[in-house]
This record gives structure tokens, C-alpha cells and sequence, in this order.
DNA sequence: AGTGCGGCCTGTCCGC
DNA sequence: TGCGGACAGGCCGCAC
């Protein structure tokens, strides 16, 4: 399940195999993405040079001197570097081959994932237009989480996972966001204080930066470009963890419960 | 405007 | 053992 570090992760796995190369051949076995593919994706990418791999939120952005490729993973979408010619399996939909040396393959057992084309500045999307700061941007502060808030009567949780407040924190990494902060999830986003909000700030930036640094969390089908799971999932402290004891306080046992039609999992005892 | 929910998908897991 | 159903989740779009 990508959220941002597995998005980053992909990223910085595959940009050193492809930047510079000349895209020479594109295969798409199956079109009916979340939007289907562009009918036209092997005549528009064929012949260009890509120039850098870059990501906006949950969104690859691939550069080509005509235009962007808008790639995302969707909840089961994954990218891998392989070899021209390795045999394609079962949700195998899209191959990009590049000097017919290096093949990337995007794989999507959902097909939740997304493939687009824009000749446009990729910021002016209407997918990403609307987007809010990155985690690391220098906007992401406790003073506009609470500006932003003051109208927010609903749980701090999905105040933390829209897209239009912060990008890339999704239900994993938002349970352990909060748990760090000490913040409970139900709690109405606009209750939460000034200081619990820089304290979540610092908390979201700490567990993402980990996160990219292991490689990212494999719960169930997540597969880095080299086809490695990522680590971060060891690193967890209460996602997946019910009954378990906090590990924070020591004292309270980590219960679930829906917020948002998602799981989430917090500490009774020290998230409040 | 903010909130909540349905829908899109398929693999996995659980209980009967 | 086999099968059906619940569940997982990013994110859009709709209704209130």
C-alpha cells in the first residue's frame, strides 16, 4: 500500500537506471486503470528522453522534454527495473522500454494505480492543483494546521490524511504520526492545541523520514523496484499492533476502531 | 464549505 | 477441503 516513503522509495530506486535513456518501445496489456490509459501512450512517449524522475505527493512525475507521465500506484501499484524481455505475469499492464536495455514495468493487481499524460505544467493537474504542501515544506507548521482546522470539526485523523491539508500521509503512517504526537485520532482537529499541533509536524516529518529510510512499510504486497520489501514495517509502533502493549508508555494496550471507514490504532493511555 | 459515504478492484484471510 | 464474505486502502465524486 503506497503512501509517500513507498512512492519515494520507488522513486529514488528507479531514477538511476532510466534518466538519460530513450524511451524505445512501450507495451500496454491493460488499459482500464482508475482512468483509463491514453490510447496513444506508445506514438507520445516513444523517441523521448527522459529527464528526470520527480514526485509530487503520492504522484511519480516522469519527464520527458514533451510532457510529463503522471504515474501513481494506487493501493496496489508497484514499478520495477528488469531486463527487456523477462516474461510478463498476472497485473503486469504497462511496460516502458528504454534503449532496449532496461524495462519498467508497472504492476497493479488493483488497478487503482493511474497513468496520464499532460503536456502542461504536472502542478496545474487538476489532480495535483489542489494539493497541499509537502510534509517537508516550510508552509507544513502548527500555525496553518490551525488555521486550517478552525473549521474542522471532524477527527484530527482524517484532518491528517486529506490531501488538501498535507500530501503522502496515509492510514499507516497517519496511526503513528498521532501515536508520537500523543494526540488521540478521534479527537475533533480543531481541539487540537498549538503545541500538539507542532509536536505532530515534528512527529509526521520524523516517522516519513524513516519510513523513506528503511525503505518503506511492507504490510502485504509492497515490493521496492528490486522487488525487496521495505523494513519500516519492523519500525512500527502501533499500526497492526492491537493487544499489544504501547511502547511508548508502557502502559496502555493498543486498541482499533474505524475512523473515516479506516482502521486505526492508538494507545488508550498516553494518546489523548 | 465541510463531512460522510459509495465505488472502483482483486488477493488474502477467516469462519463455517 | 471448499467456499463465501469481509477486509484492505487511495482518492474521486456525489449528496446533504
Amino acid at each position: 500500500m503506497p503512501e509517500l516513503p513507498e512512492v519515494e522509495t520507488t522513486r529514488r530506486g528507479v531514477a538511476p537506471h532510466l534518466t538519460g535513456r530513450t524511451v524505445s518501445a512501450v507495451i500496454v496489456r491493460e488499459r482500464r486503470l482508475r482512468q483509463p490509459v491514453p490510447r496513444d501512450l506508445v506514438r507520445i512517449l516513444t523517441g523521448q528522453t527522459l529527464t528526470a524522475v520527480r514526485r509530487r505527493a503520492k504522484y511519480l512525475l516522469l519527464e520527458f522534454p514533451r510532457g510529463t507521465l503522471i504515474v501513481h500506484l494506487g493501493m496496489s501499484g508497484s514499478l520495477r527495473v528488469l531486463e527487456p524481455g523477462t516474461v510478463a505475469r498476472p497485473h503486469d499492464h504497462i511496460d516502458i522500454v528504454f534503449d532496449a536495455a532496461r524495462c519498467l514495468r508497472f504492476h497493479d493487481p488493483r488497478r487503482f494505480g493511474l497513468m496520464l499524460w499532460t503536456v502542461d505544467d504536472p502542478a496545474t493537474h487538476p489532480l495535483l492543483a489542489k494539493l497541499g504542501p509537502e510534509p517537508w515544506d516550510l508552509r507544513f507548521s502548527a500555525d496553518y494546521l490551525v488555521d486550517l482546522a478552525r473549521t474542522r470539526t471532524g477527527a484530527v485523523k482524517n484532518f491528517l490524511m486529506d490531501g488538501h491539508a498535507v500530501v503522502g500521509v496515509g492510514n499507516i503512517y497517519a496511526s503513528e504520526s498521532l501515536h508520537r504526537a500523543l494526540i488521540h485520532p478521534t479527537r475533533p482537529a480543531r481541539r487540537v492545541s498549538h503545541a500538539r499541533y507542532d509536536a505532530l509536524v515534528t512527529s509526521v516529518r520524523e516517522v516519513l523520514d524513516e519510513a523513506i529510510t528503511f525503505g518503506g512499510t511492507t504490510l502485504r504486497d509492497f515490493t521496492r523496484d528490486d522487488g525487496e520489501p521495505g523494513y519500516f514495517r519492523n519500525e512500527l509502533r502501533v499500526y497492526d499492533r492491537a493487544g499489544q502493549a504501547c511502547l511508548q508508555c508502557g502502559k496502555g494496550d493498543i486498541r482499533t476502531r474505524v475512523i473515516g471507514q479506516r482502521m486505526s490504532y492508538f494507545c488508550v493511555k498516553c494518546q489523548r
